[in-house]
DNA sequence: TGAGTATTGATAACGCGCTTTCAAGAGCAT
DNA sequence: ATGCTCTTGAAAGCGCGTTATCAATACTCA
């Protein structure tokens, strides 16, 4: 028999976190703003569900250069990320300004691309 | 009195290496390709000699998403890159394809751009 | 309510990219 | 060629993000 999936408080308040959030977090953040609503969540316990959330894609990766990972929820339109150089946030930004037909080499097969954008946020100024 | 610099045949092979590559190379790839013109040279003389190069400016550091730290030699003209999912190779992509237009968060500065392509490079096709 | 077991917290351990250490080797000025 | 000292190789060490360990806790179902 398959194991049986239980809801706990921390896995609750983790997923909040990232509803809540209208940008990407990192584990870290996550375990901040978890910890706003249930006392005690340990980090330990962030990257489990973070990891099940991802695997039943409820979460999905961000990738950022020279950047840990974030996370964001999942079903979103396609958009991009900007990434604040003061205080390290990843921000959404709406739209895909990208005309995606620049010259490959030949024989190159395409099949994603992703853009960032770099600078300070409003916050931040 | 400034410590003298030495011109030894690791130091060129590794530069030589970053000279033949029209990418940006990873750390473990520059070993490669300077391994063939110096039968021995330890990864540790070839981080020492990136951090050299990028200190003078020769070398610059290009970030990929979730991947290490690649670097290309400096001076180029504008350009971005391109991973391949298969060999996990960096290419450049000339042009700048896109219009930095985007709309932003109200009170959000932008300062630069990053544009990674993703796909299949010709080698692997 | 109580039994059974999935989940948690605290912490040790891991992996990986990178740096440091130090004795041996080798440029460069003389 | 000689000597000074910068550079190198090999390996240990480091930092950081992440995962594993294991006893204690707490869901869920009967």
């Amino acid at each position: 028999m398959a194991i049986q999936i239980r809801q706990t408080r921390q896995k609750e308040a983790i997923r909040n976190a990232f509803l809540k959030a209208d940008r990407p977090l990192s584990p870290e953040e996550a375990l901040g703003t978890a910890q706003t609503e249930v006392e005690a969540v340990s980090i330990a316990t962030v990257y489990r569900n973070i990891n099940l959330l991802v695997a039943e894609q409820w979460l999905i990766p961000v990738e950022i250069p020279g950047e840990s990972t974030r996370y964001e929820v999942a079903g979103k339109e396609h958009h991009h990320h900007f990434h604040c150089n003061d205080c390290g946030k990843v921000y959404e930004v709406e739209g895909c300004a990208v005309p995606v037909k620049t010259k490959l080499p030949k024989g190159f097969r395409m099949t994603g691309h992703e853009f960032f954008l770099y600078g300070t946020c409003a916050a931040c100024r």
